[in-house]
RNA sequence: CGCGGGGUAGAGCAGUCUGGUAGCUCGUCAGGCUCAUAACCUGAAGGUCGUUGGUUCAAAUCCUUCCCCCGCAA
């Protein structure tokens, strides 16, 4: 059981992504008084631009469904000043949340915003950390709570958790972990949240990085790469956007794939082999699971076993 | 009405344009060979060709209704 002053302090949870789900989830479980929760408003996306939800808000309508809704599409605006500071928010809750908050929404709350980024500041600020940590080839990344404040993932930390990065972790699979310690640290930090935020400390500047956004070109694989680059690529994007080429007009995700031993004759980069590997510039990557242009993923082999035309030919 | 691909045996595909008893590569099962095997040989099972209606002597194939899956773009 939570004490009451914990219990009545009024949380305002802001969060879009599946990234953050878990932490709504966490809030709520324990019992924390939740008056709000911000996500990004529905926009039209996918086939025929149908309107969807955020992964938040599909979330909290069904699992928290006393919780009012807000989707405003900017903060920056009287209005939402107005709609927040009437909320009488004791403490802010940010992750994944997309919008940019303004300083004088900051200051609304009597404790403030805490964030829960996806990186061991100050290494990878910004909007990509999990994906960027996997491309750099890193060993472990981690989870970091911080105090909010005007800057770019700049605040002061509150704690940091680290997690090993291992050869096969993709996106998808290091991103659930990490979910899910960031839920477990926030609760943490609420539980003792006067003396978590009186022991937050400013970040290093040494070591500070910054994870761009992804673009579309950052997921084709140039296949004149070296084979572990490509596969840090791959696994960086995997499963979602996914690193993708071209093999005779067929554009095919990679969803999964292992540095193969390179124990061929020279063929050109691209090049696909009849067990299923590509060559790269150096070594070459063996096809594990993928996904053409529609159709649905699956196996390598599987894919080989219905275009044996396709062996020799080069993915570009 | 944003653009596009697809639904044929457990899997991946061909066959559809130019209608005429359903095929390939695997998998499965049985038998054989082998010191042995994921290797090799032989054989078998397994499909109302997504759904509805129509055209035809005859439809996976042509026309029609609906359902489902997926890529791009945002």
């Amino acid at each position: 059981m939570l004490p009451n002053d914990l219990k009545s302090m009024r949380i305002i949870f802001l969060g879009t992504s599946d990234f953050s789900l878990k932490c709504l989830a966490a809030l709520e479980h324990d019992g924390f008084n939740v008056v709000a929760v911000y996500t990004q408003a529905p926009k039209p996306s996918g086939r025929s631009y149908q309107i969807k939800k955020s992964a938040v808000q599909e979330f909290a309508e069904k699992k928290t469904p006393r919780i009012p809704i807000h989707t405003p599409k900017s903060l920056r605006n009287e209005e939402q000043l107005e709609l927040f500071r009437a909320l009488k928010p004791d403490l802010a809750v940010v992750s994944s949340y997309g919008l940019i908050i303004p300083q004088n929404i900051l200051d609304i709350p009597t404790y403030g915003f805490i964030n829960i980024h996806a990186s061991i500041l100050p290494r990878w600020r910004g909007a990509a950390p999990i994906q960027a940590a996997i491309l750099a080839g890193d060993r472990e990344t981690g989870i970091s709570i911080m105090k909010m404040d005007a800057g770019v993932d700049t605040g002061d930390v509150i704690a940091t958790r680290s997690l090993a990065i291992t050869p096969e972790t993709n996106h998808g699979e290091l991103s659930e972990k990490l979910g899910i310690m960031g839920a477990e640290m926030i609760l943490e930090t609420l539980h003792n949240l006067e003396k978590n935020l009186a022991g937050a400390h400013p970040q290093p500047e040494h070591g500070a990085t910054y994870a761009a956004k992804i673009s579309k070109e950052s997921c084709r694989i140039n296949w004149n790469n070296a084979s572990e680059n490509i596969l840090r690529q791959i696994r960086a994007f995997s499963p979602v956007p996914s690193a993708w080429s071209e093999i005779e007009g067929v554009r095919v995700k990679i969803l999964d794939a292992a540095v193969a031993p390179d124990a061929s004759l020279p063929h050109s980069a691209g090049t696909l082999l009849e067990d299923g590997a590509v060559c790269c510039s150096i070594g070459r990557l063996k096809l594990l699971e993928i996904q053409p242009e529609g159709k649905k993923k699956m196996k390598a082999e599987d894919f080989i076993r219905g275009h044996k035309n396709f062996l020799g030919k080069a993915f570009a």
